[in-house]
DNA sequence: AGACGATGCCGACCATCTATGAGATCGCAA
DNA sequence: TTGCGATCTCATAGATGGTCGGCATCGTCT
């Protein structure tokens, strides 16, 4: 690993010379600084950024905080982040916490060891006083997917009026017993989509029955095993909403199972549009959340803040979107060639050309 | 933050002795070294590691190239790199090239720069400049999931094998004109499994076909539209095998179109077992890939040699599992509680207990 | 001649580690 | 008890790679 030193005597001149020949900074005739370019190319330099960052406290890291990537929420986020990160010149450190509070205090004192510029937490469970110590430290927050009651910027979806339109687009069909399938109700998004689920109702003057409310975990065997009890429930509803697609995916599951068609016997709305959705019999009709802008404003703020420390906080809020498929409504088959077409249109910002594509498998 | 020199002045000693104390070198007397931990964690003191990587050549951070994390194949390698990077104490900086060289040699310019201890390619369309590159300014590689004519390390599943399994799966129920939609013939996993086909059509003595090979380029658009060509074959093949899942979803949907029913009028075969495959209707039998693995292992092949970089370079090759569902066996449909423990014990180690959870959406 | 702009060098500095060596302490033998 | 070497304990002084302000030099213009 070549040195400003090692080019420095090969160019035949100073080290600090050949500092501000490669970064354009103070005076170096144009030849100088072309021969000083050629040389270090030649030479296969690369600056060491270890020492510069130690010099003027910017690193150009960034730590990203997820409890699993292997969820699939998650990849889309993270993607954001990375892209808008990309394209500022910063690099992403990423973090798996499992939901796991040591492990998350080890990523964060790995991350403040490495000086990182900055912070996205995008965990459900986030641990309030880590992000204040963050904070306290002068290391920027931001919080996606999540809202927390500390000062920093944040991006999250609309939870509430996701669950809305899932419910009144329900409720426009016809039905008048909607139950729903809650997840944790500890998260405050299980909570929020649960309130969406409440105001529908309200406001198309149906009265809340906690009979019609169950308690999921956000996993498929809850659904799976939830449809069994919505079945119990007398007079039966016609139509389910679930807090998530994998839970409504194991809804289907049972439903198929005890031979009621779904969306003729018992309509069914998941939320996330997670790519499941697309391939299940009947297709998911589902909630999209807007996963990568959440991940990409998300780094955007960070970003800025990282400049402009002292600006006041913001916080984000995107509008989730209902995309109605087969599990809702009762008509033909729509053709599979139009929906790959509107598909790939409608993601391409998110995922580049390379969406969908197997390769590499 | 703190600094040593601070510490030092609070505890009335010299920076060194806190930089022994610390770090647990050299002599310190044990209550001095309890007042100075004392003190450091008082201030919140979390020592600069890029003063120290300065120092002694070592950053504790890895690069991991990936084509797109949003690709249902990366995140789970992703994962087993970062779990073994974790307990090693190294952080990953994480880069989704695109399969775009541009944006692959700017990573690794940022990579070098950022002086990583290592970097693992987890990506189809490696340049292999890029890896000798590296290879010659002294950064470790290892490849994952991809095999290149370049002197390292890597780890990739054995592809010849696993299409052998799935074909002579196919043949063993009986078939003897089983088709097959190829991935794009330029990537070398595409061609193993074609091999892998071959080699199971000629070891039960039938004859190859190329009029019932179709190449497709990995998505499931390709599968949908191969389908239609598949059908019109004569005589017409009673199997099929995808060279991965999203190809087979494809042709699943296009048969289900044309009314020809899966298994009983066509056995459907996929490659790399991703979360799609249990879904669908009916569940795709698929060769499964040790992704987490692959991942796991590439990082601890990296570990090993950024402390021993003379050693012979590991080539590991692992062996892919045939999983039969219900598109090649007519028989009942199997209980999905039973499934579902299967799936979680299987996938354990993987993804720790937050696998499948839909917590944080 | 003096002022000013262009150019390039010198040395301090960032936070940490390590080699060196000085001084203190301790054990053991005389 | 004393003396001496071995062992502790800690401070000092580079060294890491790059940046930056200050300063010297040189040429040109007024």
């Amino acid at each position: 690993m070549p040195t400003i030193y090692e080019i420095a005597k090969l160019a035949g001149v100073s080290p600090a010379t050949v500092s501000r020949a490669l970064n354009g900074t103070g005076y170096v005739r144009a030849e100088l600084r072309e021969r000083i370019r050629a040389i270090a190319d030649s030479m296969d330099y690369h600056p060491n950024s270890l020492a510069r960052s130690l010099l003027n406290k910017r690193t150009y890291t960034l730590g990203l905080v997820v409890p699993d990537i292997t969820n699939p929420f998650f990849p889309a986020v993270a993607r954001g982040v990375e892209d808008v990160a990309h394209t500022n010149g910063y690099g992403v450190i990423l973090c798996n916490t499992d939901g796991n509070l040591q492990k998350e205090a080890k990523y964060l004192k790995m991350l403040r060891s490495k000086r990182v510029d900055g912070v996205v937490f995008t965990t459900s469970r986030v641990q309030a006083s880590h992000v204040q110590d963050l904070l306290n430290a002068g290391v920027p927050v931001v919080l996606a997917d999540r809202r927390l009651d500390v000062r920093c910027d944040s991006v999250s979806a609309d939870n509430v009026d996701g669950a809305y339109q899932a419910v009144a687009h329900l409720l426009s069909l016809g039905h008048t017993r909607v139950a729903m399938i809650t997840g944790p109700t500890n998260l405050t998004t299980a909570q929020e989509r649960l309130e969406g689920y409440k105001q529908a109702l309200c406001e198309h003057g149906i009265a809340f029955s906690p009979r019609l409310v169950l308690e999921g975990d956000f996993r498929q065997e809850s659904g799976y095993r939830l449809a069994r009890e919505l079945l119990k429930i007398d007079p039966r509803p016609t139509a389910v909403f679930a807090a998530n697609d994998l839970m409504a995916v194991g809804v289907l599951m049972s439903l198929e199972e005890q031979g009621i068609r779904v969306p003729e016997d018992m309509a069914l709305v998941g939320y996330d549009d997670v790519v499941l959705s697309r391939v299940t019999r009947p297709r998911l009709t589902t909630v999209a959340q807007p996963k990568y802008e959440m991940g990409a404003i998300a780094c955007e703020l960070l970003i800025g803040r990282i400049s402009h420390p002292e600006k006041e906080p913001e916080k984000v809020l995107l509008k989730p979107r209902l995309v109605v498929r087969e599990s809702s409504v009762v008509r033909e088959v729509e053709q599979m060639s139009r929906l790959a077409i509107t598909r790939k249109t409608r993601r391409t910002r998110a995922t580049g050309d390379n969406n969908g594509n197997g390769q590499g498998t």
